[in-house]
DNA sequence: GTCTATAATAGGATAGAC
DNA sequence: GTCTATCCTATTATAGAC
């Protein structure tokens, strides 16, 4: 383990925040390089360029959710009902801490035209959540149906994510979740 | 009317096309007068800065929804299921229509932390579309209900244009738009 | 691995001729 | 009302000392 003032993990993370709130486009090198507590040009020894600090970034949260939200889908000790919940409530968590709402929801509506290279990151993001709560959604409904709710269900998640973000007001997201718990408890 | 080569409109809506498929922040004030083939300095002329362009782009957004698609909430020659038809359809028609999704939602998710001065426009367009939402539903159910399920079908649909930019398929939105009609036919 | 200095360009915005 | 020219600052990125 190498002695460093600051690693490469922690500069990801406090790009993250900074980029989640302030958005990709409007984050400079400058402003990243403050909010990291590192010199501008450090960023060029970690990073190609902005397009691969952000691309890291994503790959970064892809991963954190894979390990801490995600991997709750294949708990066979605990209901589907409980995996359910498990999952959504640790998504909601992680959404709570901190401002900006979903990074990738975000990205998606500043850059998706652009066609940058990260997007088949946030793909990968939203195609692995569809797979988790599809699975669960199958203890209840046929495969198809389930995918559907799934894809519903991140929908309402994400738009009420943008309507909580605009009114800063949580109803909207804290709705959605629940209705998402509906579905198999009704 | 005075005989000119580019009309202020013509500029606030050529802008508002680019803006809406490229981003606020992504679009310099170069990019934004090829779109509207002016010189970058003519926009100092209508405008007194970027912000202020935007500003009437939002407006003018906002007020192109009030009249073409808000409106047939209050026609009462048409059946309520019929009235909200009317508002889906023209209002889906426009989204498809060019590329970029909805600029409102955009929007949102680029600047909401940095609180700029447009933002209230935002906010005005998603409280009159709520309202209409809520008029129309609540020729079935309570008003509190009905204002619940207006936010829910505004945040399915918005979530469902940010998939569709996506995965450029439209199938999340139109699912979202079937999903606001059924609440009134089931 | 971290710093200073700086290149090279792109950005928003203004002045003034016509 | 539209043009050219231009100012100034911010931006991404690199070079090279330590």
């Amino acid at each position: 383990m190498p002695v460093v003032k600051t690693s490469k993990e922690e500069v990801v993370v406090k790009a993250l925040l900074f980029i989640r709130q302030h958005g990709y486009a409007n984050a400079s090198m400058t402003d990243l390089a403050k909010a990291c507590d590192i010199q501008p040009s450090h960023f060029y020894y970690y990073f190609k360029n902005k397009e691969d600090l952000m691309s890291e970034i994503l790959a970064y949260t892809l991963k954190y959710f894979q390990e801490r939200v995600m991997i709750h889908a294949d708990d066979t000790e605990i209901s589907p009902t409980e995996r359910l919940e498990k999952i959504l409530n640790k998504y909601s968590k992680i959404l709570m801490q901190g401002e900006g709402g979903c990074i990738m929801g975000n990205t998606i509506l500043e850059t998706a035209h652009n066609d940058p290279p990260f997007l088949s990151i946030i793909k990968r993001f939203f195609e692995d959540f569809t797979t988790v709560l599809t699975k669960v959604y199958q203890a209840k409904y046929t495969e198809g149906y389930a995918r559907d709710l799934a894809e519903q269900v991140i929908q309402d998640v994400e738009g009420g994510i943008m309507l909580s973000q605009l009114y800063k007001n949580d109803r909207f997201v804290t709705r959605a979740f629940q209705r998402a718990k509906n579905h198999l408890n009704n």
